[in-house]
DNA sequence: TTTTAAATTGCATACGTATGCAAAAAATAC
DNA sequence: GTATTTTTTGCATACGTATGCAATTTAAAA
């Protein structure tokens, strides 16, 4: 029961042909009479044949393939953005090697299967990298792109909204609007986006010299939730929340929302990254969207372009604010 | 600048062994002494060395790679699914090539792309497959697995709960405390998931006389939102609302609380799929649990252990029911 | 028609690995 | 010590494709 799969060989037998005829019939830009092109291809048809990609990928040291790592994380904004890569690069004629990690840092483990398949470059979205690995990567040729993250010390491209502007301009709106009572609830506090937005919206206020106070949560929506509820019991109940991202600022919202606390009227909220529930009618939360398909298209233009650049770019894309039903 | 990677070969010279011996070391099995495989480790670590799991995967006809397919949906249970996946088959040294598609059906241009990569077998999670296609993979002799999907025409195998037994048991629960005003807000009506849960729920009350109301929703937030909110506004507020996934009954569940509808007293609700969110403190959703790991591992025990089995296998696991706040 | 140029094809080899076979080396038995 | 068995190693080849080079065919020019 053996049936080995077909290869251009099989078919150039058929065909009456060498097996480089067959080959350039599969091969842009290659010389075949129209003729033979049409005989090979009918035949090929006929017995299902393809091309290996792989004994191409040896041959012409290119694999059509990109290695995407993404971190075990509860936001749907990752999920929204990996469906994103995956269709764009396969525009693009690449596939896509996925890895799901559940580490705080991807392994070196988990970066050598990217390497043994070698692909020819790496997203890396929402996890951290050493830079042992990095340097790794390095070595071996293979470009690094980080999505939505950024990191001073690490060589590598990177890809994201410039969060530091972004929560300035949220603090000034909130500011001109009047609010002095205001909260920020952060992520991850190891994660560049969350202390770049941080920082961005603590600047403003301490510019004009205004206190404001910082909760500390981790991007997740249960963190936020009892945070926020925490907040109100003991008695604070502030003019203005600005949660880290969008469900970090929806946790917020329900909390309130149970309180009996009326939105926007006694407190606006508002998110940051603008997944899809934000828009979910029972939410309608204002926010600040992220240019996602451009990162996503820089990203990949990025990786794939130049891939020789050794000395990286970092890329920040700004994004606008959307007003819906939790801010006035 | 050109930098060619590092080849067994080179790691061979300069420990004065073969290509061969290199080779040996690398393959779990084969004989080398222990002197040899020390020294050539060493090199082998000092270089970099890994071997190019192309030219492995070609020459041993196995190239521990599967490949996973996913609908674009926003149901949050896929996610969770796909991280799942991607773990546990590379607990078990596979890799994934992964593949998001916005059609309904799985195109043959997408399936393609698994085939010349020389995928082991293929997951096919939300979408829908032809029987075309799944003909091809037939004839190339790939095992097709479809996750969460049942298809009687389709000569593949499939792992899935057992949604009529499980909306049976949902509705045996519902009939059982005495309530009679039930609704039923399907899923998209041309999905195995949703038609099942709505046979076996209505058979459920058919065979006791009960009329049953059914909405048809299309397994998204907004709909099953709007759906509900129209039904209340029309005069309807029933005693039971069953949606045939969680993101269902979690639209109906915001909308009869924007009603300020009491739940559970007034109105309950339940799911299905226990995804993340319906254990969030302002739903706590009741809902019926999918055994999603034990799916996971059987599908990929299915698709990897024996591959050969043309014969479909059909497995529909059971699942249980999780009471929280939403009934009582 | 012959000569010259251009297009098409086949041959041979390379990519980086694994493996059957035979030779060499090491271990064991006598 | 030799004879025998076992282990380790190298050689050669295969996997399926792409491509430089030379040979062949076809087209164009004369």
């Amino acid at each position: 029961m053996e049936k080995r799969s077909i290869s251009a060989k099989d078919v150039a037998k058929l065909a009456n042909v060498s097996q480089s005829t067959v080959s350039r019939v599969f091969t842009t830009g290659a010389s075949v009479s129209e003729k033979t092109r049409k005989k090979v291809l009918e035949i090929a048809e006929e017995l299902n044949y393809r091309p290996n990609a792989l004994a191409r990928g040896l041959i012409k040291q290119k694999t059509n393939m990109v290695g995407l790592a993404m971190k075990d994380i509860q936001n749907p904004f990752y999920h929204e953005v990996l469906g994103m890569f995956t269709q764009k690069l396969r525009a693009k004629g690449y596939s896509v090697l996925f890895v799901y990690t559940e580490n705080e840092e991807i392994q070196q483990d988990e970066i050598n299967h990217f390497l043994e398949y070698n692909v020819e470059g790496i997203i890396v979205t929402d996890a951290l990298l050493s830079s042992k690995v990095v340097t790794k990567l390095h070595d071996n040729n293979i470009p690094v792109t980080l999505f939505n993250r950024y990191h001073k010390d690490l060589e590598c491209n990177s890809v994201s909204c410039d969060n530091i502007n972004a929560a300035k301009e949220i603090a000034k709106y909130v500011y001109e609007k009047g609010y002095r009572d205001i909260v920020f609830i952060t992520g991850k506090t190891n994660t560049s986006t969350s202390r770049d937005r941080q920082k961005g919206f603590m600047d403003f206020f301490n510019q004009k010299g205004i206190q404001i106070t910082i909760l500390e949560g981790d991007y997740t929506y249960d963190k936020s939730y009892y945070l926020t509820k925490g907040m109100i019991e003991s008695g604070h109940q502030p003019e203005v929340i600005f949660g880290a991202n969008d469900i970090t600022a929806i946790g917020a919202l329900d909390a309130l929302k149970e309180k009996n606390i009326s939105i926007p009227d006694e407190t606006i909220i508002i998110g940051f990254d603008n997944i899809k529930m934000s828009s979910w009618p029972s939410y309608m939360l204002s926010t600040w969207a992220q240019p996602m398909e451009k990162m996503v298209d820089e990203t990949i233009n990025l990786l794939l372009t130049d891939p020789k650049t050794i000395n990286k770019k970092v890329l920040k894309l700004n994004g606008y604010f959307i007003h819906r039903n939790t801010t006035k």
